[in-house]
RNA sequence: GGGCGCGUAGCUCAGUGGGAGAGCACUACGUUGACAUCGUAGGGGUCGCUGGUUCAAUCCCAGCCGCGCCCACCA
């Protein structure tokens, strides 16, 4: 006997354990078409998110939806290693014990990376277990493996030898305080109050005469070498070609035509400070000018600077310059400003333009056939409008800075020769015969200490998870893959390069649909991130409601095209969603209703049971369908909708009398029907709520794991049947409505009369009417007008149904009904007559449009006159 | 500056070229042997504003207002 409600705490991890066990998560259990989906890896040391939540959730759905539709699934799992944001972690933990990686030394620090990671690495891959994830463990994979650092140092030499990564002197963005390169991906623009500066710079030669230039980073100026002013400019013409002299350094600087300067900007003269400012790299370049690195690593003024701020910090330094500026009268003035300033989106610090050497891709290059996929269709983005996104970056893309100064990373395959000459190998043994083939003789040779951009690993993970480059037979029948399920917070970082290194090394997509969630934001509409500390635990969730309620509200949110505020509330709903279920179930256990093998709906005798039948075969073919166009929200909505508006509602309420007829064939019947649909909104219902629906399944007397069934795919519907139960349901409801409006109390019985019931009426109401009379609390039915004075009145698909007062209708609350109906059908009528005699409505609607409105008009007529006649019958009495 | 999206019931949000929806909240009634994590009934919206296209616009188009996000740039 089931409980009165479903206890998700007690199950679920049970359930999953048994799953996992049986090895039913596994590829390659069926012969099936393969189905693939590669998990977006989680960071390894990190814990699960609702963005986690969300992700993982709608891939769930789909792999099981898949598995049960006889497909070969294999959902990908696995961890990344996140370089800098897993570094940061140990670093952290080493600073509260007071020591650094410094002092502890490369490999020492990376070993304990590594410690971390086996402490950690299950987390994440257990949270996802709570969630109900079926991927297949017995194949996850973590970037670090060996088999996907050998993938990773393939690429890397590959592309090098091919001439797609090289190293360069450039500027990149560089972050001070984790004292690495990053990407521009990784900079995050934010908008500041600041202050604009204007100084003026005595021109060489001219006594008095200034040329004023405006700054937001005063420091900098430290590192001018030049002044760039527009060659139309005729303010600026006669200077062009002269020398300013920079104050507090004294260093001569020219003064030059450049196009960059724009003559409405400030003083229409700009400084250039080609070492620390990414236009004035590309000024510094055109024009010859001088590069002078004023910074250190951590961005303190260094030896090439006057001695008096030589060590002071940026902010220090731009203090000072600006007092020394000051002192001296050439400071024009300030104003305030609002500007935008580059911050790590790790570290939280102003990112410097700095000139180093970097390993760069050249991912113009890559990018070409990652546009032509996405635009003959190969590859096809849902929502589709998230293809304008992609096409736009792609088609502006930059060079990617691929090396980073960290530790925790593929470290780059590349060694330095003692003339800087550089030999890019697999392995070192390579790399050292390679030299020695170069120099003519053993060399001694220094490995590139930097390690790679996590995004590098991640953009091969859909080959490289299924073994590549060996040639794997997971390889060869999953690949490409079929979905990939993401936010499209990483469609740069990740999709862009996962497609990009896809079709450069397997000469294939990696995926046919890249389908984009919604992000799940915090109450503000901010995006959840753990250095913002703003994000909502899952696993409270999970442990409040169940793992199914909270897979079971994302997907009915999982709307396309708007991001998601979760409420705690909306959880508990689907909590009860699970409870109501879970108690239909019951219902239909306490009843005796068993499945009956064999069971076919199309040899059921009564119309209320071949109605259930095709409306649950509906449900079923419309989840079918909207999970095909990744609608999960509709998807689920069928499924809610099905199940408590329909089955729990109406079926099981006009099952009841059935049940406990005397008729035993119709309560065979009805038992055995019950259960059948029972186990179809089970099998619906499994890839969204996976737990309940196993733990009923097997309750229930379904046959093994629900997880093995097929979807519960009927082609069965009995139009009349259809027909049938709409008339018994809106009648019945009327009656209710009726019998609320007119304040009949609850326990109140009435008769019904229909005087003018057809065949086909008659014959509705005469073999459904236990369920009516049941359902509408009427005690008697006939065909004859009642006696006496007074009568409530109804029209329901055309039928006239009349009520005899009997003491217990309000009179005065019907007649206020009755005329309040009237009025509401005058106004249809109206309305609809006057699009009638609209002759280009007639002429130019569709014909079934006018037939529509036709057949509205004689129904709302019909039910008016009925419904008038009675108003008068009673304003009468 | 370029792009994308949003504005629908008190709240959170679905949805549609042809009779405005859900959940929660609210009101009234209700423990009939599945479920009070429930049932029945009900109130509540000029579908942001203004034009246009159309026989017909909440939906398509344009402009505007308000909000959010992405990209680029800002001496």
């Amino acid at each position: 006997m089931l409980d009165k409600t479903w206890r998700p705490q007690e199950v679920e991890q049970r359930i999953y354990e048994a799953w996992e066990q049986a090895g039913y998560f596994r590829a390659g259990r069926v012969d099936g078409d393969p189905y693939c989906i590669v998990i977006p890896p989680p960071n390894v040391t990190g814990s699960l998110h609702m963005g986690h939540a969300l992700n993982n959730t709608l891939q769930d759905v789909l792999v099981r939806w898949r598995r049960m539709k006889g497909q070969d699934a294999l959902w990908q799992p696995g961890t990344d290693h996140a370089g800098i944001a897993t570094q940061m972690v140990v670093e952290r933990m080493l600073d509260r014990e007071g020591t650094s990686r410094h002092d502890l030394g490369r490999e020492s620090f990376v070993d304990r990376v590594w410690s971390w990671k086996a402490e950690s690495g299950g987390t994440i891959t257990n949270q996802l277990r709570r969630l109900g994830a079926s991927c297949d463990w017995s194949r996850e994979r973590f970037t670090m493996d060996d088999g996907l650092s050998a993938a990773v140092r393939k690429v890397f030499v590959e592309l090098y030898k091919q001439g797609l990564i090289y190293r360069d002197k450039r500027l990149v963005n560089w972050d001070p305080k984790l004292l690495t390169a990053i990407s521009d991906l990784e900079v995050e623009p934010t908008e500041q109050a600041g202050h604009m500066w204007h100084f003026r710079y005595p021109v060489e030669g001219e006594d008095g005469a200034f040329i004023t230039v405006a700054t937001t980073r005063p420091e900098t100026m430290l590192g001018d070498t030049g002044i760039a002013v527009h060659p139309e400019d005729e303010r600026y013409k006669a200077l062009v070609g002269k020398f300013a002299v920079l104050p507090l350094v004294g260093r001569r600087i020219p003064i030059v035509a450049d196009e960059y300067a724009d003559p409405e900007q400030g003083s229409g003269a700009v400084k250039i400070t080609p070492a620390h400012d990414f236009n004035d790299f590309e000024v510094g370049k055109r024009c010859g000018l001088e590069m002078i690195n004023i910074l250190d690593a951590h961005a303190r003024l260094n030896e090439n600077v006057p001695e008096a701020y030589r060590g002071l910090d940026r902010f220090k330094a731009r203090e000072k310059v600006i007092a020394d500026i000051d002192a001296l009268g050439l400071l024009e003035k300030v104003d305030d400003i609002t500007h935008t300033v580059p911050f790590g989106d790790r570290s939280g610090v102003v990112i410097e333009p700095w000139l180093t050497d970097q390993w760069y891709v050249d991912a113009a290059t890559l990018a070409k056939p990652a546009i032509a996929a996405v635009e003959d269709g190969r590859v096809q983005f849902v929502p589709k409008n998230w293809e304008n996104t992609y096409f736009e970056w792609m088609r502006n893309i930059q060079p990617w800075c691929v090396s980073r100064q960290l530790w925790w990373g593929h470290q780059i395959p590349a060694w330095y020769g003692p003339d800087g000459t550089i030999f890019v190998e697999l392995t070192e043994a390579e790399a050292q015969a390679a030299a020695a083939a170069h120099y003519g003789a053993p060399t001694e040779l220094r490995r590139d200490e930097d390690v790679l951009d996590t995004w590098f690993s991640s953009g091969l993970w859909p080959f490289s998870t299924l073994g590549w480059p060996e040639k794997t037979p997971e390889l060869a029948r999953y690949y490409p893959t079929d979905v990939l399920v993401t936010g499209f917070d990483i469609i740069f970082f990740w999709v862009a390069r996962m497609m990009m290194f896809g079709l450069h090394f397997m000469d294939e997509i990696p995926f046919r649909t890249v389908y984009i969630h919604a992000l799940v934001r915090d109450e503000k509409g901010q995006k959840m991130s753990k250095s913002k500390g703003n994000v909502i635990d899952p696993l409270e969730l999970i442990e409040e409601f169940g793992a199914d309620a909270l897979r079971f509200t994302l997907s009915a949110m999982a709307a396309q095209g708007r991001d998601i505020k979760l409420s705690p509330q909306r959880v508990a709903g689907y909590r009860n969603f699970m409870t109501k279920i879970w108690n239909a179930a019951r219902f239909c256990e306490m009843n005796g209703c068993v499945a009956v093998p064999g069971f076919d709906p199309a040899s059921l005798k009564l119309p209320v049971n071949r109605w259930i039948a095709g409306a649950v075969a509906a449900a079923v073919s419309q989840v079918d369908r909207e999970l095909a166009a990744f609608r999960f929200n509709e998807a689920a909505g069928a499924v809610y909708r099905f199940t408590w508006n329909t089955f729990c509602d109406w079926y099981l309420e006009f099952a009841k009398p059935l049940l406990l007829s005397n008729d035993e064939s119709a309560a065979g019947e009805t038992r055995a029907t019950a259960a059948w649909v029972l186990h179809r909104i089970l099998l619906m219902l499994h890839p969204f709520a996976p737990y309940v629906a196993e733990e009923l399944w097997q309750r229930t007397g379904g046959d093994g794991s629900v997880m093995l069934q097929s979807w519960p795919e009927t082609d069965f519907l009995d139009a009349d049947a259809d027909r049938e139960f709409g008339f018994v349901i809106g009648l019945i409801s009327e009656i209710r409505s009726l019998r609320s409006e007119t304040n009949v109390p609850v326990k109140a019985e009435m008769a019904a009369h229909f005087p003018e019931a057809d065949a086909t009426h008659q014959g509705w109401i005469g073999t459904n009417w236990e369920l009516i009379s049941r359902l509408a609390r009427l005690s008697g039915m006939e065909t004859t007008m009642p006696k006496g004075q007074g009568a409530a009145e109804i029209v329901v698909d055309g039928l006239r149904v009349v009520l005899p007062l009997a003491d217990v209708i309000d009179i005065d609350a019907e007649r206020k009904r009755l005329a309040r109906e009237v009025d509401k059908l005058d106004g249809e009528i109206a309305r609809i007559e006057k699009k009638l005699s609209n002759e280009s409505f007639v002429s130019r609607a569709p014909e079934h449009v006018v037939e529509q409105e036709r057949e509205r008009k004689e129904e709302a007529t019909a039910a008016r006159t009925k419904l008038g006649a009675a108003l008068k019958r009673l304003s009468a009495a």
